[in-house]
Order: structure tokens, then C-alpha cells, then sequence
DNA sequence: GGCGACCCTTGATCCGCGTCAATTCCCCAT
DNA sequence: ATGGGGAATTGACGCGGATCAAGGGTCGCC
């Protein structure tokens, strides 16, 4: 009688139809019938600390990961060991992709706080797929999506100009919080300077310089991590100037 | 009796089982039987003169493209009029993977040299891939392999200085023309030195000056669009340099 | 077969950002 | 509280690659 109770539990637990984040998440735009078919999608939670990391680059692949709460980086070593951060993942974003077309995650994911994710075999997720197709439809939607986001990324290493990857790096990620209820203007950087250089294809100390001079130009607020955002507009125009870098 | 028979004309004809890129393209791995209930798969083939362009970012998205042959580039452009060159295709590659993430192609793909294309409709390859395991894996295999193909990019546009991207442009097309049956040592390019730097994140002149420079360290000879591979390994040595750019 | 439109090459100069270095700030652990 | 260490800031300097400019090669089109 315990066992089948516990069962319950966690399958009620870890149920996309109960969790709050179900409008960014992989379910998204399902019905109430739909959704509840995708309740054993998710196998189990797990908990990262801040510093250790989901999965390594070259480990075999099995599972997709929903953020459910937290902060991620993804890195990738080249063979001589240069890292690159590759992205930065919060509540609601799909982990792991990477790992499908060969087995075996080519990324490094790391968390920058401590957080959550959702554990969903892979095997499951293309057997519901195959079963289910407005899931179906949706999942290759968030795989073109992450396409389509790599893309914007080496738009921006390979057009733009440091000023301005760094001015759409702000607006990203205050986008990106403002999707998830939190304050448009004024937020906490998860990452080192060193690791937004990494990811925006420059130095540490440009990336300090350059927020100096937001702010003395009256765009930003900044202390360290604490960000303030007050002329959105401003970043906006700074990242469109279409002077080129090459 | 008449239009039947031209019917089973073009089903042979755009037939993936009778098609020599079988082994590249999106029915790699599959075992005849499974190759057979392919065969309805591509709905037409289509040809593109060089210089025109197989569909525009914006567009309406419905369909996946396969090479048969020829060349292609993806661009994006920004907001500001900005233009960049996202990547080269070439036979047995596919295109149109942006467009299923919000219905609209974000990119142009524009033929480099005269080229065909076979034309997937995607709710027919959603449909087979719902039927049929086998190519509904392969299908998250292509996708996933484009989104870590993308990452490579990054990690080149972000990290490496422009020799090291250079020298990794070539030791990918070599490779990519080797696999297609091509000589790895000899080619013609199908893309201008502005195509190039603008997919490598440089000027022209720059791509053009390192061509000079390789030749002068007889790592390969260039002639205009001609460019002979000399010293593959040296190349590798060149992308490999760990002594940064950022 | 010759003319024009690109494309490519090469040189000279300049500047954005990387590099090196010193200092300060902040957080955390004792 | 206090000391230690990583992170951030800021300055001085130099280099890689952009920019500007001129000339030459090649191919398609009349």
C-alpha cells in the first residue's frame, strides 16, 4: 500500500501539469488533456549546486533537463583547451540538446546558483513524441529555436562590434527576465566578467570598461552584480548602429 | 492510364531509395524496407540558378530542403541592414531547419553555383517521423548536429584569432568535400573572400592577405577561386595554437 | 574579341581591443 | 572582527586586423 503511495507522489510531483512553469517549458500551448499525457515525462528532479555541473562534455547522453529553478552556463573545451561559454540558461529552458546527434554531450553544463532541472529520457520524450503530436510538433519547434538562437550569436561575434554585443547582451537578458515575472530593469548578473567576455568574444577587462561607460553615458547602473537597467531605448540604439566592425 | 504511369515516374524519380546521397542525406542508416516507405518523403525537386535564392528570411515556412547538388550559403540579416553569412551547404545537407521554430525561415539560403534541391514538405516528415522510429531519430540527430555545428561556430567567431579561423574554414570544407568523394587536396571556391570573412567574422582583405600568408608558408597554393591543400597538418597546427585571441 | 563589372591582391595607416599591471572591492571562512 | 582570495576596476601600452586606397585579373556579355 506505501509503495504504490510514494509512487503517486512523485509522479504528481514531478508533473508538468502541476508545475508552474509549464507556459516556458516544453509543454507549452498543450491542453489540459494533452498535458496530463505528458505526466510521466518527467523521470525524477535534480538538484545542482552552485559550481557543479549537470553533465561534462564527451559524457553519454540519455536525458534532456528543464530548468526548473536556477542558472546555467554551457561551455564547450576546444581540443586545446580553450573554453567558450556557449549560452546561458535559465527557469524554463531546455538543457542537453546537444548530446542527440551523437550520443554524447559535446557541452559542459555548469550551474551559477543553486538549481533544479527535470530529468527526461530522452528515450521518452521521442517515444511520447511519436505519440503525441502536438509534443512532437512543439519539441522540434524548441530544437529549431536553439538553431535559430546559435545563429543570433555568431551574428553577433562576427558583425558586431564589442560595445554593441555587449549593449544586446543586457537587453537578452533583461527580456529574458521579464518573460519569467522578474524585474525588466534591475537584476543580479549570475556570471563572472570573465564568462560574459567568453561568451560575447571579448576580454574580461573590456567587458568592465564597457560597463563603465554605460554608465557614465547614463544607460545602466552598475556594482559589481547588481545591475540596473534606466535607458533600455539607449541600449537599443547602441546595438543597432550600423557602423560596423567588419 | 496515362497519369498514373507519369505519376510513378516521379515517384521514382524523387525516390530516396534510388538516390546516391542516401548515405549523407536525411535516410542515412536506414535499412532498405525502411528506405521504401521513404520513397513519398520528397514531394518535388527543385532547381536554383546561381545567385538566386531557394527561399528568403521572413518567408512562410513549410517544407525542408535536401541538396542534391551544387552550393549554398545562409545569411542573416539584422535589423540595422547588417548581412552575415551563417554557413555553406553542400550535397547531402540539409536546409530550412530555422524555420520550424516559428514558422517563418529566418535566413536566405542563395545558391553559390547552380544547384538542386529536394523539396520535404515538413508535415510530411513530422508524419513519417511519427510512423517510423528509425527516421524520427535520425531527424533529432540532423537537428542536434546543427545546433553543436552552430556552437563550433561560436566557439571559432569567439575565441580563435583570424589565422586559426581560416585555417579550420579549410580543414572543414577538405574534410566535407573528402566525405563527398571529392579530392581533399584540390578545390574550387565556390564563395567570394567577402563570403568567407563574413562567415569567419573578417574583413576581406584579411582573408585574402592570410591566403598569401599560407602560401608563403607553403601550407597551400591559391589562385583566386583555386586553392590546393599542401600541408594539411600544418593547417590543424595553425587552428590549434593556444596562444589565444581572448 | 573587347569592354565592363566584379573580384582579388597588396600597401599604408589607424584604432579597437587585447595585454600587462596595479589597486580596490567584496565575500567568505576562520 | 579579520585576514585571505577571487572578482572587478582602471590605466598604460602595443598589436592584430579594420580601413582606405590603388591596381590587376577574370569572366560574362554585347
Amino acid at each position: 500500500m506505501n509503495v504504490p503511495a510514494i509512487a503517486t507522489l512523485t509522479r504528481l510531483r514531478t508533473a508538468c501539469s502541476q508545475c508552474n512553469l509549464r507556459e516556458l517549458c516544453l509543454p507549452v500551448g498543450l491542453n489540459a488533456d494533452e498535458l496530463n499525457s505528458l505526466d510521466n515525462l518527467v523521470s525524477t528532479r535534480r538538484k545542482i549546486r552552485r559550481g557543479d555541473s549537470l553533465f561534462y562534455g564527451g559524457e553519454p547522453f540519455s536525458a534532456l533537463y528543464a530548468v526548473r529553478f536556477g542558472f546555467f552556463k554551457s561551455t564547450l573545451t576546444s581540443g586545446d583547451g580553450r573554453e567558450q561559454v556557449t549560452g546561458f540558461y535559465m527557469a524554463g529552458e531546455l538543457l542537453g540538446m546537444d548530446g542527440i546527434g551523437t550520443d554524447r554531450h559535446t557541452c559542459t553544463l555548469t550551474a551559477l546558483e543553486d538549481s533544479e532541472v527535470c530529468v527526461m529520457p530522452f528515450a521518452r520524450v521521442e517515444e511520447l513524441s511519436r505519440r503525441f503530436e502536438p509534443l512532437q510538433r512543439h519539441f522540434h519547434k524548441v530544437l529549431s529555436r536553439e538553431i535559430v538562437r546559435d545563429q543570433g550569436v555568431m551574428m553577433l561575434l562576427g558583425s558586431m562590434r564589442a560595445e554593441e554585443r555587449l549593449a544586446a547582451f543586457l537587453v537578452n537578458l533583461s527580456q529574458r527576465l521579464t518573460t519569467r515575472g522578474f524585474s525588466a530593469s534591475e537584476f543580479v548578473l549570475r556570471m563572472t566578467r570573465d564568462e560574459i567576455g567568453s561568451y560575447l568574444g571579448m576580454k574580461l577587462e573590456t567587458v568592465s570598461r564597457l560597463f563603465s561607460r554605460f554608465q557614465e553615458d547614463g544607460m545602466i547602473e552598475v556594482h559589481q552584480k547588481h545591475v540596473r537597467i534606466i535607458d533600455i531605448a539607449g541600449l537599443r540604439r547602441v546595438m543597432a548602429q550600423a557602423h560596423s566592425a567588419n
